[in-house]
DNA sequence: TTTGGTGCAAATGATTTGCAACCCT
DNA sequence: AGGGTTGCAAATCATTTGCACCAAA
């Protein structure tokens, strides 16, 4: 299991309340998960957990690639699996309902990409949000 | 004077608190005050002012479009004078030392636009967060 | 056995809310 | 006058931290 390896080589354990972390994270892939909707989660199938432990899990999970720091503006942090480059994506916020849309997309062009280097800035990857109506909402408006 | 009648036709009024809010987030263009920075700011005109004023005081401004909300990962949220499409910014985020920059541009051009079309989703503004190494942390990483 | 890791409770920090007093219109 | 606003203090919420105990390696 290369997890555990990942773990070992910088001298970090493997626990079962880890373990449970990253797989409720990954199973609920495309939903964006507030710690505290992955305490609850986790708990379903380690009553033991504490919350001060899915506080300290989560960044760490971060640091090491595992899972990706989101944050939708509404007052908490938010997690979801790890996407690599290739398959970077972005977030739709509806204003009115709340609802968090994904677009799977390479959303800067080579252009874009230059004007932020002229920035003298290198950047390692980039997210971008995208406020607006959803379907939904929108057709609602128009009644 | 617009900001008045802006307020009077929705049955609100314009106080000096509010005023004072509006002219010390304009004065610091560029920054990306926090609501405590945000406070202190203001303390220095009108030292009664309380928290919780400034508290329901953003978010107000916000709605009125006088100011845009921005949260940098930080853990707390930050506004800054509100931009028309047409000045839309983007910001540039340094992992290493979390300084902020600007980069003023339509970063989507046509195509990617139409992508997010195609996910029935009608865009009002978007919001582009960059991280990377800003030039000082990225030549230091080379020494 | 030897640390790193965990649960719990208390501490922090940011933001919200109840309420009586206050002041724009 | 009358209702929107404010300051203050208490309440909430998300997150962090100290510490004794527990468990991977």
């Amino acid at each position: 299991m290369k997890l555990k390896e990942q773990f070992n080589q910088k001298g970090l354990r493997i626990t079962k309340q880890r373990q449970i972390v990253m797989e409720v994270v990954e199973k609920h892939k495309g939903r964006h998960l507030s710690s505290s909707e992955i305490f609850e989660l986790v708990k379903e199938n380690y009553s033991g957990i504490g919350l001060a432990t899915i506080y300290r899990t989560l960044p760490l999970l971060e640091k090491m690639k595992l899972l990706s720091k989101i944050c939708l503006d509404d007052g908490c942090v938010r997690y979801e699996p790890y996407a690599p480059k290739e398959q970077e994506h972005h977030h739709l916020i509806c204003v009115k309902c709340g609802a968090v849309y994904e677009v799977e997309a390479d959303l800067l062009g080579i252009e874009e990409k230059q004007i932020i280097m002229n920035n003298h800035f290198s950047t390692q990857n980039y997210m971008v949000k995208l406020y607006g109506y959803c379907k939904t909402c929108a057709e609602e408006d128009v009644v």
